[in-house]
Formats: structure tokens, sequence, C-alpha cells
DNA sequence: AGTAAGATATTCT
DNA sequence: GAATATCTTACTG
């Protein structure tokens, strides 16, 4: 289980036309029936399916590659392991609706809500490769050497100039432009508003459909089960045993795995200094 | 190559 | 106050 591969190059090979356009509409929208299940069901599935976000400034779409999965009450790693809160409630509603959140201050990471309303259950969307919308997905991302991006950065970024990322990328960057959580949102502009909104509706601006034509699709058993591989979800504290991580074998869009590492004891920080902290 | 540090919302102790 | 489902930049070898 823990292969991985770091290599990027081929990752010019999925990148879609010169001219940035899409390459062609996926499958129709997933049936609200298909996240009516455990999120360890809808996890494996979700591979190579198409998440799309509209907005005026235009469409991007990502292959998922890398999915996670996270469970209710019975999951320790999970934030809805301690119950109902105000910024867990999607994921007490019914499924197929966007679950976004806001982590260390700066990032936003999405789920896709499993099991029927009342139980908390969701998939984590880790990684995705740009089959739409690469231009505006990298002039989102800051075209290449992003400035670390402030609060409020990731969600309505002011595009100006919208070429200033040609397309193609070199293989490398392209591959990494939504190669992680918060990336990934980052990508497709997903934000805040976003929390809540219906991916089985065709007419969301978020949506989440079936792959154009997969074989051995929605069936992994078949031949399309070889190329997905699992593992322990990355920067999971506890519950690390549990293989809930799922993606596409050799996909480099794939983030390699980082496994937990516990926060070094902070040295000096503003308020402790503030306090007479010694150094 | 690898390691370190920073930004700081949300939740829990 | 401490931890977290993260990422980027700056530094060292």
């Amino acid at each position: 289980m823990g292969e991985r591969r770091r290599d990027g190059s081929a990752a010019g090979a999925g990148q879609p036309g010169a001219a940035g356009q899409p390459v062609g509409p996926a499958g129709g929208v997933l049936p609200r029936s298909f996240f009516a299940r455990t999120a360890l069901e809808v996890a494996p599935a979700l591979l190579g399916c198409v998440l799309e976000h509209q907005t005026p400034d235009g469409l991007v779409a990502v292959e998922l590659t890398e999915v996670e999965a996270y469970e209710g009450p019975a999951d320790p790693a999970s934030h809805a392991y301690r119950g109902r809160t105000a910024r867990n409630e999607v994921m007490f509603g019914p499924p197929g609706h966007a679950y976004v959140y806001f982590t260390y201050g700066m990032h936003f990471c999405v789920n896709l809500v499993c099991l029927p309303a009342g139980a908390a259950s969701a998939v984590l969307l880790r990684a995705g490769r740009i089959v739409a919308g690469a231009g505006l997905a990298a002039a989102r991302r800051g075209g290449r050497g992003a400035p670390a991006a402030g609060p409020g950065a990731s969600a309505g970024v002011a595009l100006t100039e919208p070429s200033a990322a040609p397309l193609p990328l070199p293989g490398r960057d392209f591959a990494r432009l939504a190669s992680g959580p918060a990336r990934l949102c980052q990508a497709l502009g997903i934000g805040r508003p976003l929390n809540g909104a219906d991916a089985c509706d065709p007419a969301s601006p978020l949506r989440i459909r079936r792959p154009a034509a997969e074989a051995g699709w929605p069936d992994p058993s078949g031949d399309a089960g070889a190329r997905i591989s699992r593992g322990p979800r990355v920067g999971v504290a506890s519950a690390a045993d549990r293989c809930w991580r799922f993606w596409l074998t050799g996909d480099p869009t794939v983030s390699p795995y980082r496994p937990h590492v516990p926060p070094r004891p902070r040295s000096v920080t503003r308020s402790s200094a503030a306090a007479g902290g010694r150094l």
C-alpha cells in the first residue's frame, strides 16, 4: 500500500488543448442516490468523476484523482466526530451537497456529503487533474510562484490578466494546479459561499459529473479497479491505521503522502513574549 | 535533498 | 491556550 509516485513527467499528456478550451462534456450529473452510501463506498467510486465550478469568470473542471473518506461519530478524524456544530452542519444534511470549510487560517477544503440527512459522513476531495479552464485555474493560483494566499485570496481573485499564465504549462506546474485539497479549492475558486451547494443539481454552479466513458465505472471491481490504490489518510493524527485514502495509481497530480507531523512546541509567540516569555 | 516557519479560523480543553 | 483533513517561501547541504 504505500506506493507513491512523485514524477511529473507524464503530466502534459492529459493537458487540454492549447486554447485551454474544455475537451468535452463529461457525463451527466451524478444522481443523489450515488451519495446515499457510506463515504467508504463513495470515495473510490468518485475517482475519475468530474467536479466543475461555473462562475462569471468561466468554467473550471477537474477529474478527481485523490479522495479521502471521513465517517461520522465512529471516526475520530472526522469533523463530525464530536457532534454537530455551526461549521459541520452541512455534513448532517442531505447527500450530494458540498461541505466547504476554512482551515489553518488560510485554506479552504471541499467535501461531498454522503449518507441520508441526519447521518454525518463525507468524502474530502484532495486532488484532481484540470480538464477545463486551465488558464483560469492557473490565474487563480497566481500563475506559478503564487504569493501565499492571504485570507480571502482563495475565492474572489481579481483576474485582470487571465493570459498571464498561457498554456501549456510545464508539466510539473500543470500537475500541481489542483494537487492538494486547498490547491484544488483555489484552482476551482471554491470558497465559503459554496458551502451547502448541491453538486447533484445540474443548475448549481458547483456540479459533480460521472466520467464521460470510463470502462469499468462505476464498478471498480473490474479492470478499472487495478488503477486504484489506497492508503492511510494524509495528516490525520488519530485513526491513522484506517486506509481510507484512495487515488489513481501513478497519477502525477496525486500529492505525495505526508504522515501527520505533530506541531513543534511554539518557540515564543507574540502573546507569550508579551506575557514575559523568556529566551 | 530536506527542514523550518508563518498565516490564523474553528473547535476543544 | 492548543491542535488541526494545508501550503508556500526561505533556508541549509
